[in-house]
DNA sequence: CTTTCGATCCGT
DNA sequence: CGGATCGAAAGG
């Protein structure tokens, strides 16, 4: 059988990060089916120090070193979490960060995760989304290929759809351009500067 | 061991 | 713009 996720084992973190754009993310974690589309990623490495893998593997972050299809999730600021599709060959330290979803299914379930009316704040932005799908500690290490969270594959998006900036909330590494997200779309965690 | 500080969100 | 709230990592 073919490998579903051949297109993120790319070793350039920035191109699987892109190619993440318009693929689907499925959770059925509680029994309670919550899904969307992905719109806005950023590519983490590690030769890039503003990657938790830029020390070489911890306990904390081991998933990223696993096969590309693995989640690494860890929590941020003690009291949310982000979720990160593992990218490139097994055994390099390489994530795309999943930052915004566009809601396609469960929006109900979303909205009360999320304690929120706002269709718009479901999902825009990486702890967002990790509240809205129900992703927690358990899932990280967890394969994509498996419920209860699920990833699935979509052709790549026309290279003039996508926006290419920097990324957000981090102090190193301000020179790569490594956040990307879909024109025209709502769903994004339009962020200001 | 102690201190520092974040790949964030929300209300002000 | 600041507070919440915790653990990983850096420093001594």
């Amino acid at each position: 059988m073919t490998d579903r996720y051949a297109p993120l084992k790319d070793n350039d973190p920035a191109s699987t990060a892109r190619q993440l754009l318009g693929w689907r993310l499925v959770s059925t974690v509680d029994g309670q089916l919550t899904a969307g589309t992905i719109v806005e990623t950023e590519a983490y490495g590690e030769e890039d120090a503003a990657s938790h893998s830029f020390r070489g593997p911890t306990p904390r972050t081991l998933p990223m070193f696993g096969p590309a299809g693995t989640a690494y999730v860890y929590l941020i600021y003690g009291l949310h979490h982000c979720f990160n599709v593992v990218t490139g060959p097994d055994g390099r330290g390489q994530a795309a960060l999943i930052r915004a979803l566009e809601p396609t299914d469960g929006w109900e379930i979303m909205r009360r995760r999320r304690g929120t009316d706002s269709l718009q704040s479901l999902c825009s932005g990486p702890a967002k989304l990790c509240q809205a799908l129900g992703i927690g500690p358990p899932l990280n290490g967890h394969s994509l290929a498996q419920p209860p969270l699920q990833l699935l594959p979509s052709s790549s998006p026309l290279p003039n759809q996508v926006i290419t900036d920097t990324r957000i909330g981090i102090t190193k590494e301000r020179g790569r351009l490594w956040r990307f997200y879909l024109a025209d779309n709502s769903y994004v965690s339009t962020y200001k500067k």
